[in-house]
Order: structure tokens, then C-alpha cells, then sequence
RNA sequence: GCGCCCGUAGCUCAGCGGAUUAGAGUGUCUGGCUUCGAACCAGAAGGUCGCAGGUUCGAAUCCUGCCGGGCGUACCA
């Protein structure tokens, strides 16, 4: 429908005052102007040197004539816009329309969620998961084929960190004791061995030599895929407790990983590719291999160590050519937050120089931070930290103490809908005490808002269609029911999952508002009435699952 | 120092070139359940959109400067 006024409105243009560089886009006015409206009188009026609602009013006269069935009403407003509205038999058509499928036949590789081995799932791995998954959704219903990768430290420093407190709390290099370790406590047991390395590596130089002699010990025993000395024994043993208790966390939440890539992985590719191209692109300095930024207004970097070892940098580098090797995508969509904005630019600057498609191909998107109220951030370095569980079970407790219910699933789609309803970019303050509300606009008002027309639905037979005149709060809500499509291609252009959140927020309020003053069994408009209310049940589900929530028809 | 990002009601956020009164939620105050689910609905109060210039028919939105905060700035990730 869109499209159509659109054109209409060009060709108008075009008849009527020749052809000038007009942008035709329709803008959604508030519902008391109409159903869509324009502001190419204005910006024609200073290229004629005529008054806007004069160059208004002409184009409102022939768009009345050409649109006659689109279009009941049309007026000039304010300085000169063109406010359009539907006719109900036009609406009704409008309602039909689905997202784009814009990206159909793409491979979209996304890369999100990336929570390191050894190391405590956060409240940070909790929201950029969750929007990672939303994201990817997205793209996959825009028809591209998604495949969805996880990246992780399994070597590097961190791990030679958390290695040296293992063995100090194991007494040596003994991988039977690991079996004292109860298995619910695995991953707790791993995080705390990791706060204990890390205050050993800064307190103390003795411990510090270790560690880093450790952290070679660990890349040598990828290189030489060792599983049965007793060091590799340990490494791998809580290396697999790790994956483990990430496939748990995956699953709670609801999202699910193709692949891995950890960087013992990537690390060696990496390392390959940087030494073919040194000379060319990368260059040695100070006994370490570099990638010059400055050259581009960027850092300069260290890809490889001056112990001959990858930083973060090869291995990603690494990771880019893996992926590019496994799928060959058309895009590569990588979610991080934003302290590495500036880190990803160099290497995707090193890449430009040998393979450009595959810089061009990368989308780094990147959002900010959990905070907690009061602004302490989040280090896993510390211990100071929020757990990703720790977020679930506050809304689960919140959840328990307003309904006296139990259910997994509102306590996600308060989560959720939480962390997703923000613009992605900023910060996200949480608050264990008020964050997760039930109330206003929350996951579970929508879960809510669905459940109850889903109980209407349930209480009526089939509903029939929706057709003739439409009385104004039927029509209100259809009108909202049209704009679903349009903020889903919305979303899914710029990767904003939160305007679908806005969207669903609106509609159910459009509802809850219609079904106060409105009945729907047993009055005359019973029809039409459980046909809106099934068609607005159906489109405020497919948002949920968009995002990534689960839409129950009771609770 | 340089670069990037952010600053909108008490709090948390939408809005990111358009409409006489800048929107929500929450919090505060008030009203609505013998009737399709009140996790709901309705109303009141609350803002010099950080500050100062500029561009524009029109600026919270674009540009410049300043103030305040965050992140990055070579061998962490």
C-alpha cells in the first residue's frame, strides 16, 4: 500500500509541476491527521518559489482523483503536509501486508554472545546474547540463511590465569582430583579459581612469571594436540565444563549456537595469515608484528607478541578467515559492545588490504554495557560481578512475588524484553530491584495482552473476515495491526530490534484500550471484531518471537 | 593530548529534519472489577530536550564551540 501511494504521489508530482528532486517518503502522522502523510509540497514549494499549501492543496486535489479507492480522506495541515487517509477497504488490505523478504538468498554469518572459556557467564554475555539472537532473527526472517557462531578465549592469558589457580587448589598436576569437584559446582569453582589468578598475577611477580609460562605451555599443547599429559588432562577436563555450562545457559535462554570457534582454533590460522602478509600489510616492530593504523587515522596494533604468540588480533583475524572458509557469506554480522569499536576498525583495516570483500562484507555492530544502579561496572577480573543467573532468578523471584507463580517463561520475557526495549549503542542501567518489571511496558504486559485475546479466541468459534465499514476503535486498531510490517523492515534495516519492541508496546496498548470499551462476544460486530482481535493476537505473537519471547496463550 | 560515543520529566527510556500542548513506563496523587483475564484501563501533577552560537520555511534531531560523563589510544580480551 505504501508503495503504491508512493507512486501515485511521484507520478502527481511529475504531472502536475515536471519533474524536480523530490524524495517521495511517507511518514506515519499521528492518527488524528490521518493514515500516512508527505512533505513533498514543501520541499517542491522553494523550488517553484510558490506557497506550500497552494502547491499542497493542487497535489491533494489530483491525488484525490487518482487515489479514489486507496484514499476517503485527504488534507493540507500545518505549513503544507499532505495527511492521507485509508479507506476501510484499503486498510483491511494494508493489514495484509508482510515484512520484505529483502534479504532472501543471502548467507548471513552472526557472531554473537563470544563468552570466554573458564570464565563466569556475566550479566554483559546475558544481554549481548540476547540481542545477539533477536538480531539474528531478524535476518532470518527477512529471509537470509543464518548461521549463528560463537567465538571464545580457550588460551590466552585468562586461562593461564585460572590454569595456575587450578593446579595450586589441586595440589599439582593431578587431574584425578578434579573428580572432588561436584559437578553442580563446576562452573562456580572455575570462576572463583579465575578471581584467585588474577589477584596472584597482580600481586604477585613470582606467581605472575608462572602464570605466563603457563599461558605458553597452554598454545604448545594445541599445537601439539596433547590430551593425555596430566596438564592437558586438566585443561581440557574444565575447558569441557566450561562448553557445558554455556550449552546450559544457551538453552535457558533459548538461543543456539551452529558452532564454536574458540581461538586455539582461530589462533593458528591467524598467526599463518599474518606472517604471509608481513612485509605487505603487517610489519615488525619491536620484536613484535604490527599492523600500522596510523596510516588510516587509526591505532597501531600488535597482532603478533614479541613472544611469537597471537594477541587478540591474530586470532581474529583468524576468525574471519574461518568463517569466510566455512560459509562464504554474503554478510558477516559480528555483535560485540562497544569497547572494541576502535580495535575492530584496524583489524578489519589489516583484512581490507589482502581480501577487501571481506571487511566490506563485516558489519560490526555494538551496544553498550550493563551497568549496575549507581554505575559500578561489571569485571569478571574482580568478582565483583552480577551473573547472568543472578539476573534470571531477580526476575524470577519478581516474577514469584507479584503472581505466586512459577514460569520460566515471563521470567525470560521480562529479561528479555528489559534489554531489548533500549536502542541499541547505549549503556544499559540495571537494577535488580526495579529493572525487571511485570508492569507497564514489560514483556509480560504483551504476554499478558496476548494470553487475553488468546482467551477470547478460545471462548468463539472460527472468526470470519474482516470486511465493511469500520467503526473508529476497530479501525484504530487495524491501523495499528498495518504498521507491523513496516517496522519490521524497519528494524531489520538498521539491525534495531527495539523499534519492534516500541511497536508491540503500542499495539497491545491500542488493544487493551479497544477491549475496555469494546465487546467482543456476544454484541452485533462479534465478526469483525474476533477477526481484528485475531489478527492483532497473531501480529503481537510474531513480534514476540522476533524478539525472541515466548507468546503463551494462557498464564 | 587525540579519536569515538553519550547528556530528553525524580528515575529508566522512546523520538534522531517536520505539525498550535516534546512522548512512554515507573514513582507520587485520584477514579474504574456481580459483565469476554484489573499483570488492565482512565485522569492529575512533573521537562529552559547539558550550555551558547549557526544552517533551515521548520532543530531534541544537522553543523561549530564549550561544559559534564564513558570508552579507546602497541604486545589484555
Amino acid at each position: 500500500m505504501q508503495t503504491v501511494l508512493e507512486t501515485a504521489i511521484a507520478a502527481a508530482v511529475t504531472e502536475l509541476f515536471g519533474d524536480h528532486d523530490v524524495r517521495v517518503e511517507l511518514m506515519r502522522p499521528e492518527e488524528q491527521f490521518g493514515d500516512y502523510a508527505t512533505n513533498v509540497a514543501l520541499q517542491l514549494a522553494k523550488q517553484l518559489g510558490k506557497n506550500p499549501r497552494e502547491v499542497g492543496e493542487a497535489l491533494a486535489e489530483k491525488l484525490h482523483t487518482d487515489l479514489t479507492d486507496q484514499v476517503s480522506e485527504i488534507t493540507v495541515a500545518g505549513p503544507g503536509f499532505i495527511n492521507l487517509k485509508l479507506s476501510d477497504q484499503a486498510l483491511i488490505q494494508a493489514a495484509e501486508t508482510r515484512p520484505a523478504q529483502s534479504l532472501a538468498g543471502q548467507t548471513i554469518v552472526a557472531e554473537y554472545s563470544d563468552p570466554n572459556p573458564f570464565k563466569v557467564l556475566h550479566a554483559g554475555h546475558l544481554y549481548t546474547s540476547i540481542t545477539g539472537d533477536a538480531i539474528a532473527n531478524l535476518l532470518e526472517h527477512a529471509g537470509a540463511t543464518v548461521h549463528r557462531v560463537n567465538f571464545g578465549g580457550d588460551v590466552g592469558l585468562h586461562v593461564a590465569k585460572n590454569l595456575w589457580a587450578i593446579l595450586r587448589e589441586l595440589g599439582g598436576e593431578q587431574p584425578e582430583k578434579l573428580a572432588n569437584v561436584p559437578e553442580a559446582e563446576h562452573a562456580n569453582w572455575l570462576s572463583e579459581c579465575y578471581v584467585k589468578g588474577n589477584a596472584a598475577y597482580e600481586d604477585d611477580e613470582t606467581a605472575k612469571a608462572e602464570i605466563v609460562a603457563i599461558n605458553k605451555r597452554v598454545y604448545e599443547l594445541h599445537t601439539n594436540t596433547d590430551h593425555d599429559s596430566p596438564f592437558a588432562q586438566i585443561y581440557w577436563t574444565c575447558r569441557g565444563w566450561s562448553y557445558d555450562y554455556f550449552d546450559q545457559f544457551y538453552a535457558r535462554i533459548g538461543t543456539n549456537f551452529e558452532k564454536y570457534y574458540p581461538e586455539s582454533q582461530t589462533a593458528p590460522i591467524g598467526l599463518k595469515t599474518v606472517k604471509e602478509h608481513l612485509g605487505s600489510v603487517y610489519e615488525e616492530s619491536d620484536g613484535a608484528v604490527v599492523f600500522n593504523g596510523e596510516k588510516y587515522d587509526l591505532h597501531t596494533r600488535v597482532f603478533i607478541n614479541s613472544q611469537g604468540l597471537p594477541t587478540y588480533e591474530a586470532k581474529d583475524v583468524g576468525l574471519i578467515m574461518a568463517k569466510w572458509a566455512d560459509y562464504h557469506f554474503d554478510r558477516s554480522v559480528i555483535i560485540t559492545a562497544n569497547d572494541i569499536i576502535e580495535y575492530m576498525k584496524v583489524v578489519l583495516k589489516s583484512i581490507e588490504q589482502f581480501q577487501p570483500e571481506l571487511a566490506q562484507r563485516t558489519t560490526h555492530l555494538t551496544h553498550g554495557i550493563v551497568k549496575l544502579a549507581g554505575g559500578v561496572k561489571m569485571s569478571s577480573r574482580l568478582g565483583n560481578i552480577l551473573r547472568a543467573v543472578d539476573v534470571l532468578d531477580a526476575a524470577a523471584a519478581a516474577n514469584h512475588e507479584l503472581t505466586g507463580k512459577d514460569d520460566e517463561r515471563t521470567t525470560l520475557g521480562a529479561v528479555k524484553y528489559a534489554f531489548l526495549k533500549n536502542r541499541i549503542g547505549g549503556d544499559i542501567m540495571y537494577n535488580p530491584a526495579e529493572s525487571v518489571s511485570l508492569e507497564g511496558n514489560s514483556g509480560p504486559y504483551l504476554q499478558y495482552a496476548h494470553a487475553r485475546a488468546r482467551s477470547i479466541l478460545a471462548k468463539a468459534v472460527e472468526p470470519g473476515k474482516i470486511t465493511g465499514e469500520l467503526e473508529a476503535d476497530e479501525r484504530s486498531l487495524l491501523r495499528k495491526i498495518g504498521e507491523y510490517s513496516e517496522v519490521v523492515d524497519k528494524a531489520t534495516a538498521e539491525l534495531m530490534p527495539h523499534h519492534i519492541c516500541t511497536y508491540l508496546y503500542e499495539l497491545a496498548q491500542v488493544f487493551n484500550r479497544f477491549y475496555e470499551h469494546n465487546r467482543v462476544i456476544d454484541d452485533p460486530r462479534q465478526a469483525v471484531r474476533l477477526s481484528l482481535a485475531q489478527r492483532y493476537a497473531d501480529c503481537l505473537k510474531a513480534g514476540l518471537e522476533l524478539l525472541g519471547i515466548t507468546a503463551p496463550d494462557k498464564m
